[in-house]
DNA sequence: CCTACCGATCGGTAGG
DNA sequence: CCTACCGATCGGTAGG
């Protein structure tokens, strides 16, 4: 692994316990055995480092969404989204945790560029319960409030989930699921 | 309305736009029209502005769930606590919001009444439904788990929440609710 | 509530 | 990757 890439690594379990603004270049080159100086060899800014790491978090929910087979009935696919969604979260729950957190800092133009992946993301879910709508397994009123309430769920996550969380975890993302489906009243 | 009620409202909305951290004593001076140094006539130090900011956070949550009927039935006692969740999220949007994302920037002692706080709310809305399935009202298999879902549907809301909201608001609370309700397999 | 000031630390650059 | 350094700004105090 490169030096940048072990430099990102030590900068978002940073940030992720002190926030971007509470941490500073010293603080992140103490991590990695550096002179705060030395981290302009690998990065432009303090900035390009949140983006980063802000990108590789929004990018992980990207990659898994679009993964999933477009041909799947709705039950299926929006049963994909939520275990992909704990999937990033279990495997990047570094990364994601600064991207939840800490987006907002960055500048106009990149937080514009954000809110674009994210609502590519929160498109995915709310095709897959309209699907059901359609195909008559969900039935709810209104698919854009539905979508906020299953993405609402899903998004706070991040406040309970643990690096190196209990065995128990797969069980209650089972139960967290099926919740999801009895709030979009699921029937067979 | 006396000086220091001003500055923390002041603070409050500082706090939400730009974060505890970045956002500077003679930021916050600006905004009431003083210099840095006067504020320390009203507070001992930053920190102390914080607290008081996610202390009324985060008690406006507890009075909310505290001032509701214990004789209620599970439905109707689940009902209005998530009503009065969105009451204090229209009502102290502001307060609420640094609560959320910067009660975690408060010294250890007071993080840790912060989370004392947060789990008696909790056992608020557990103790309702674990009420309702002792009525048979609610059908959920892991009260615990069914808590934490209904929680982080209401604790993400301040994202998407907006002062001065649309008119829809109350409607969308409403079905929001029995989103919430049809999770927990109501039946009447 | 102000002016004046403190030491510490910030992000970042120059030059090697 | 380092030393040496920059101007700016930080939270906070003294003294009035």
């Amino acid at each position: 692994m490169d030096r940048r890439e072990e430099i990102l690594i030590a900068a978002s379990e940073l940030f992720r316990e002190n926030g971007y603004h509470a941490s500073s270049m010293r603080d992140l080159a103490k991590r990695v055995d550096m002179k705060g100086s030395s981290l302009y060899t690998h990065f432009k800014a303090k900035e390009e480092i949140l983006w980063e790491i802000v990108s590789k978090g929004a990018d992980a929910f990207l990659r898994s969404a679009e993964s999933i087979d477009q041909a799947l009935n709705a039950k299926d696919k929006l049963e994909c989204l939520i275990q992909g969604h704990f999937d990033v979260m279990t495997n990047e729950l570094t990364n994601a945790t600064v991207f939840f957190n800490e987006w907002r800092f960055l500048p106009d133009d990149l937080k514009a560029e954000m809110i674009k992946r994210r609502d590519r993301y929160e498109a995915h879910f709310r095709q897959a319960i309209q699907q059901g709508v359609d195909e008559s397994v969900f039935k709810t009123d209104d698919v854009k409030v539905a979508t906020l309430f299953v993405l609402s769920a899903l998004n706070w996550s991040y406040q309970w989930m643990k690096q190196d969380g209990p065995k128990a975890l797969p069980e209650l993302i089972d139960y967290y699921s099926s919740l999801i489906m009895q709030s979009l009243n699921y029937k067979a």
